[in-house]
DNA sequence: AAGTGGATCTCGTTT
DNA sequence: AAACGAGGTCCACTT
């Protein structure tokens, strides 16, 4: 990784065409040779850049200015993007070995889900408090086992969004959890269909089953969960 | 604008968390707030990143280590996003002035010609239809690729002012294009330099490389459109 | 200000 | 490998 603060003027050519006048911007050059033009501001997305697989030759103008052209992998039969960067002055220019990034982890919406709602279990239908998180059965743990106020047996699954194969999902939980005379004493288990989105299908199928949709408010989850943090 | 390489630990909480294990990367903080965190790969999105307005807060954990906590402009009611920078050890860090930037062109005049244009082929010479806007070649893409009632290729370049640069610019895509033996079968590609205004010397270059000039009348272009807009 | 559609989209997953 | 959909989308333009 190559750090470069310059004045420079930018020239792209590919899908379209696009200038940037002379001006002082950062030139960040990966090791796969691609380059990025940042300026001060505006969002993460750089004023122009070059995506890997490419290139970078140095070169020299007639005039003595450094230029650099980043040429893009041409996908075959197409013609190459090129990016043209005409430095006028570097003010500063540093390497770095970055070595290998061990990469992003999304810890998932779904999992920081399960989290809140294993707190607020009452948020998804009044008076329903948690038995267990990642309640086992044979094919796999439901989410969250509750009981309601009438001391049924609830199941929930959660996804971040409601598509039909949850239903399925929580449709087969539904069937073993059912041959469970522990859990059955006081009547049928119940399901709970729990995500912050719920496709119009997925919702069709679940109330055929007789299960529950709950569509979930993320962010209010979270407030509420911030404002309890607050309290101790 | 602070560019800041150093072995850091990144966490983010917003619309879904993610975290970023203990490793070497980029911190590009700007002077709005905004913060990115650049990995040596991948293409112009940062790793992890905070969008403006935010702030960033400098503070030091139990342990002494310096933590970076960027809080975005929560919208009114919502939780804040928020990024967490743990920094184990800086290895380069310096502030750079960069000035305002003057912003990037993306040709925008000429681009409206050239949907109108688009639109009416025709205008520029009978029987002239469209095959595609942006046709791509090696060196920067066609502005209009036609065909002519004889099957022709039809090169068209458009400008607001037609001057030499503007003629040698479609002659360079007029030698690629003729290499190309399927836009070919019928004849050599054909060219058309379309301007509102063509000065003497473009005109005479042109006409001695067997190039069409074409006056476009930006105004009846207009009216056309609009007409035919009155008409769906 | 809110909504709409395109993007040098990027980034996954599925087919 | 291509096709498809979602995105902390971003971005410009329209209502």
């Amino acid at each position: 990784m190559r750090l470069v603060v310059a004045r420079c003027q930018v020239d792209y050519a590919g899908r379209l065409t696009a200038h940037l006048p002379m001006a002082t911007r950062v030139l960040m050059l990966k090791s796969d040779g691609s380059v990025l033009v940042h300026s001060d501001g505006g969002s993460y997305k750089p004023l122009n850049w070059m995506s890997p697989p490419c290139t970078v030759r140095e070169g020299t103008t007639d005039d003595g200015q450094v230029e650099w052209t980043v040429t893009a992998k041409a996908p075959k039969g197409q013609t190459p993007d090129t990016l043209r960067i005409l430095v006028e002055e570097i003010l500063h220019d540093s390497e770095h070995d970055l070595g290998i990034d061990p990469g992003l982890q999304k810890d998932g919406v779904e999992k920081h889900l399960q989290e809140l709602l294993a707190e607020h279990p009452a948020t998804l239908s009044a008076g329903l408090t948690l038995v267990r998180r990642e309640f086992p059965t044979a094919i796999g743990p439901v989410d969250l086992m509750c009981r309601d106020e009438a001391g049924l047996s609830v199941a929930v699954e959660i996804k971040r969004r409601g598509e039909i194969d949850g239903v399925e999902q929580l449709t087969r939980y539904l069937e073993l959890l059912n041959r469970d005379p522990l859990l059955t004493t006081k009547g049928a288990v119940r399901g709970i269909f729990a995500a912050q989105e719920i496709k119009p299908q997925a919702r069709v199928l679940a109330e055929d089953r007789g299960i529950t949709c709950a569509v979930v408010d993320y962010d209010a989850l979270r407030g509420l969960d911030n404002a309890e943090d607050r309290l101790f």
